[in-house]
RNA sequence: CGGGCUGUAGUGUAAUGGCAGCACGAGUCUUUUGGGAAGAUUUAGCCUGGGUUCGAAUCCCAGCAGCCCGACCA
């Protein structure tokens, strides 16, 4: 990609409002822009990372057996009544009437639509187990928007769905959902604690949220200092802790972002929904359901709280906008020009995504700056210096020490790395 | 929704009752080019509505908008 065709320009000062790190450094390096309080445009930049965090989630859940659908944001009241929720989400449900005076909602979630669907569809325990997902739109009317990505009101969530004969079955692929959920978050960069959490508006007796320590966080969690238990402030009361139940260690507490949420639905909305099965010995049973959220966004906030210095945001390697980006520094000359684009021809056909920063008259101050605020792992620069020698300059976005090396060298480099 | 803070060119700021100014950006020209270059020139603004006043960006009221704290959530 040629950055002097590119959409996309940074901002030289933060913006004046925000305080959340990653509202001040995505709105300055220009991923996104803001177009009302929990409303944003994902630019082009900002969409990739948003893509490639998709397409990991996709990945990892088509791995345990997904099967991806598109389900409608428009949904009509009638099945929200059914499940009880049209007075019990508002907030956060978007209520309006269509013109013909019809009661209509955006969906915030989509357990109603989704349990309708499966109902009609399953008959008998032949067509169980069933794992739906999708990754769609969700809108909210949140009380308050907050920490920029963190908490908006239209946002694209991955949410499953699981179809079950018996609890011990939603058990079983509760767990798998569970390992495939620290998959994701490991490749897109960050640690998180799961905790015992409770299960809000969406019900079920059995939820857990997976937390990413960070001082932005909305959440509090307690969590011991030598094993992997963990728990909600919210849930910590009824229990009164002072060492971990689990192995007696000292307990923690930090804030936290909740990066995702999984449910043990049970048949809550089975049977508001209709939704049954015919089992083996004939007799009829509603459907044994959980359900696990993904908010996209949010991940790329985590991303972005988590891995960051004074000069900008240093994306991991899965879910950065460009793999490589390439600076042209110094006086732009026929000679420089060609070699430049003789190393990005052979970095994209080597299979690297490349950002070339090729524009004229920028100085290299203002090149280095812009790159180390955008935070691609691989920085590299030709100059009239290193043109003499044949070679390029190649420096880690997190890493001090720079070297020259010639284009072979470094495509073995950076592959070695992925 | 309750509480707090804040609204001035595209961005960041100054003027605090008396001529809206500066920097960056953007356009044109010249010179520059390894850590946000220099000169010349052009461009662009007081959130909206009311009130007080001889006079309001400034004081008052209302509205709108943004951020933060609380409750809710991925």
């Amino acid at each position: 990609m040629y950055q002097s065709k590119y959409f996309f320009r940074t901002q030289k000062e933060y913006p004046k409002d925000e305080t959340s790190l990653n509202a001040r450094l995505l709105i300055r390096a220009n991923f996104i822009d803001k177009l009302m309080a929990g409303v944003y445009s994902f630019l082009p930049l900002g969409w990739r990372v948003h893509k490639k965090i998709e397409n990991i989630i996709r990945e990892e859940i088509d791995a345990i057996g997904g099967e991806e659908v598109f389900l409608p944001a428009l949904q009509p009241k009638t099945i929200w009544e059914k499940s009880g929720r049209w007075d019990k989400m508002e907030p956060p449900l978007f209520k309006f009437k269509d013109q013909h005076e019809k009661d209509l909602a955006l969906g915030s979630t989509h357990e109603e639509v989704i349990t309708d669907l499966a109902g009609r569809f399953v008959n008998s325990y032949k067509d169980l187990p069933l794992y739906l997902y999708q990754i769609q739109n969700k809108f909210r009317n949140e009380i308050r928007s907050t920490g920029g990505l963190l908490r908006v009101r239209e946002f694209l969530m991955k949410d499953l769905y699981s179809f079950h004969t018996s609890s011990g079955d939603l058990d079983f692929y509760y767990q798998k959902v569970i390992g495939a959920y620290k998959k994701i978050f490991s490749r897109c960069g960050f640690d998180v604690k799961i905790v015992e959490a409770s299960s809000g508006a969406i019900g079920g007796d059995v939820s857990n949220e997976f937390m990413m320590l960070c001082e932005t966080g909305e959440d509090r969690i307690f969590y011991c200092s030598k094993c992997d238990w963990a728990i909600n402030e919210e849930k910590l009361d009824k229990k009164n802790l002072e060492k971990c139940p689990e192995c007696g260690g000292k307990i923690l507490s930090g804030r936290a972002i909740e990066n995702g949420h999984v449910f043990k639905l049970g048949t809550k909305y089975s049977e508001k929904l209709g939704a049954y099965f015919v089992d083996k010995d004939g007799s009829r049973k509603p459907i044994i359901m959980g359900c696990y959220g993904i908010g996209l966004g949010r991940l790329m906030a985590s991303a972005v709280e988590a891995h960051n210095d004074k000069k900008g945001i240093i994306w991991p390697l899965e879910i950065a906008p460009f793999d490589v980006h390439l600076l042209e520094i110094g006086e732009s000359k026929k000679s420089l020009r060609a070699f430049a684009e003789k190393i990005y021809q052979g970095l994209e056909k080597a299979g690297f995504e490349v950002l070339y920063d090729d524009r004229e008259g920028v100085s290299a101050g203002e090149k280095f700056t812009d790159a180390d605020l955008i935070g691609i792992p691989w920085r590299l620069v030709v100059s009239e210096k290193t043109l003499a020698n044949d070679k390029v300059e190649i420096k880690r976005r997190d890493g001090k020490e720079a070297q020259l090396l010639t284009l072979e060298q470094i495509i073995k480099k950076i592959n070695k790395d992925k």
